[in-house]
DNA sequence: CAATCTATCATTAGATT
DNA sequence: CAATCTAATGATAGATT
């Protein structure tokens, strides 16, 4: 998506790498949420952000 | 996304809940595995199906 | 620069097979 | 039904501010 093709490989600059780490974070944190909704589901997602800041999500409630 | 919007809400239809999970669990294990080449960054993504059969990923290796 | 914008590519909802 | 198709919404690359 956008407004060109990116091709899928490491991105060199630390500055790219956290930008682009900050909006795509976003994009999956919304689509764990989703998914662990519609299909009532247990999802665990834990990220490490480039400078090395976790995130963690769990979505739904363990039964 | 798709012919129409798709309220965010529990299925009801055990059937539907589990083909969702088929087509968006592709999705989101893509978005991971690219988020982690992308920015470099560690990832752990657990998901359990609507059946319960689980699936890890696990995107870079740890330092 | 980080936030916002928007053109464009990607994902997927519902249809079809 | 599960796989495939495709119209249409959703995510986001690069531009702009």
């Amino acid at each position: 998506m956008g407004r060109r093709k990116l091709k899928i490989q490491r991105l060199e600059d630390m500055k790219a790498r956290q930008a682009k780490y900050s909006k795509r974070k976003k994009g999956i944190l919304k689509k764990a949420k989703e998914l662990s909704i519609l299909c009532d589901v247990e999802i665990v997602l834990l990220l490490s952000s480039p400078s090395g800041k976790p995130t963690l999500f769990v979505g739904q409630n363990p039964k």
